[in-house]
RNA sequence: UCCUGAGUAGCUCAAUCGGCAGAGCAGCCGGCUGUUAACCGGCGGGUUGUAGGUUCAAGUCCUACCUCAGGAGCCA
């Protein structure tokens, strides 16, 4: 009876159970008062009738705020007219704190305001359904990976130097030295891959990018899978399996929460390895005369990528970009030096690139100079460097941004929805 | 960092050419035994983001600043 729960209520017919939780909503008629209460499993109508209840109970339950905390007890019973199917018939309440002024109300609010008050808009529905399906896309990750022969090693948050010169690092204080907070496991995941030949590493990386858009955050979640003797082929054969894996795992658990946030799922369906594969000579060519300020030989835009992608009905891998816009370690095409053996995976709708990834230079000489055109700091990198001098091989893999991900499959407007707690350009309350 | 837009009641928004500061929701009081953002009647609620300026008169026009939103570049 402990165990009950609005999720389980279907468990529960008949009997009379005792339900913890918050006030989410109330309607009234007279003598008859509907009280909607959230646990964190769901929502469930309650019903409480004025003459099933002693008066003073009635009218407490009449006068407490959305929001107050509330021990229930009552018969569960099957009802089509209540939402989630299921409502209560009320015979006892025990008011935990009545709440006055909760300041989220029924009517529409401006993000300015909700982000203000991310703290309590978690509780709302939609808020909920994001994060439920959250949970499932990295339970989705960790299983496919787990079940695949990967062994989970995490890299250091703190990192003495740059994965990628080009992007801005969070500085930090290390005792009397300097530290960044890590924008990439990568390069720590090519050593653990040389250890244990599969590996996976997922935590939080940091972007000091001043970034202001809706596919940006400052902190976010990545999983980077990576493989000894792998090629550019097997990692995007890694990833179109991957993700053809979590799109039919959340789709599989996570309806319910799908549409709550009205999701059109026909367009996950599609979703099914293989995806089509797009040289970035192709891709570029899809560009022309559609009007965007892309310039061959560069990267694409947010824009562009949309237009490339639009053509499809699941995600397209584009591969060999041009070896100029690509970091360091990228290993270059035999059959075209100036292309890079990496991929980007474009997810559809507009969500643009959820994946990146590629095959890692296995030469040594070819790194040391690598690392020199760039500029980068040699000492720093002799580690890195020691894994191509003791049984170097060729290996690869990919980073997936977890807050890209779970926008695309729940079709959200903002990434700033993805997290709990967004941090955003500027933005770092609550 | 750059470009664009917006700041008016607790919240979401109105306010015509510069001429008395308005509505819905929330709150409070009352009504209703099947409501679905329930509904119906009544009441209270304002230093119009901040600081200057123009004017008989500024929410409205001008200047600066602050905050927020949208977009760009860069990226996952």
């Amino acid at each position: 009876m402990s165990a009950f729960t609005i999720e389980t209520a279907a468990r529960f017919v008949d009997q009379t159970v005792t339900l913890k939780g918050w006030l989410y909503n109330r309607r009234s008629s007279g003598k008859i008062l509907f009280l909607i209460l959230r646990d964190g499993t769901g929502i469930m109508q309650c019903v409480m009738a004025k003459n099933n209840v002693a008066p003073d109970v009635f009218a407490q339950a009449e006068a407490i705020g959305l929001e107050s905390s509330l021990i229930v007890t009552g018969r569960v019973r099957a009802e089509a007219r209540a939402a989630g199917g299921h409502e209560m018939d009320v015979t006892g309440l025990e008011v935990v704190q009545a709440v006055a002024d909760y300041p989220i109300t029924k009517k529409e609010h401006g993000t300015a305001f909700l982000m203000e008050n991310r703290h309590l808009w978690l509780r709302s529905r939609r808020q909920h359904a994001v994060i439920r399906i959250r949970h499932a896309i990295i339970k989705a990750c960790r299983d496919y990976l787990d079940a695949n022969g990967f062994t989970l090693v995490d890299t250091p948050i703190f990192t003495p130097n740059a994965c990628e010169g080009t992007t801005t690092l969070f500085e930090t204080q290390y005792f009397d030295d300097k530290a960044y907070l890590t924008q990439s496991g990568q390069l720590y995941n090519e050593a653990t891959a040389m250890a244990f030949g599969k590996v996976y590493c997922f935590g939080p990386t940091f972007r000091a990018e001043k970034s202001k858009t809706r596919r940006h955050l400052m902190e976010f979640w990545m999983i980077e899978p990576e493989m000894a003797w792998a090629t550019l082929d097997d990692v995007m054969e890694l990833a179109e399996n991957f993700i053809s894996h979590i799109v039919a795992f959340v789709l599989d658990t996570r309806r319910e929460e799908l549409k709550v946030l009205e999701r059109d799922t026909s367009k996950l369906e599609n979703v099914r390895a293989p995806f089509p594969r797009l040289a970035y000579d192709d891709a570029a060519r899809m560009l022309e005369g559609k009007g965007t300020e892309f310039v061959y030989g560069g990267d694409f835009g947010g824009t562009d990528e949309t237009l490339v992608s639009e053509g499809f009905d699941r995600p397209v891998m584009v591969h060999r970009y041009p070896a100029a816009v690509k970091a360091f370690y990228m290993e270059t095409d035999p059959a075209d030096p100036g292309k890079a053996l990496c991929v980007d995976v474009l997810a559809p709708e507009g969500y643009g690139e959820v994946i990146g990834g590629g095959q890692r230079l296995a030469d040594l000489d070819k790194l040391q100079a690598r690392i020199r055109e760039h500029g980068l700091p040699e000492a720093a990198f002799q580690w890195y460097l020691d894994l191509r001098r003791y049984g170097t091989c060729p290996h690869g893999g990919f980073g997936m941004g977890i807050e890209r991900c779970v926008a695309w499959l729940c079709g959200l407007e903002h990434i700033r929805e993805t997290i709990a707690f967004p941090r955003m350009l500027y933005k770092i309350y609550p």
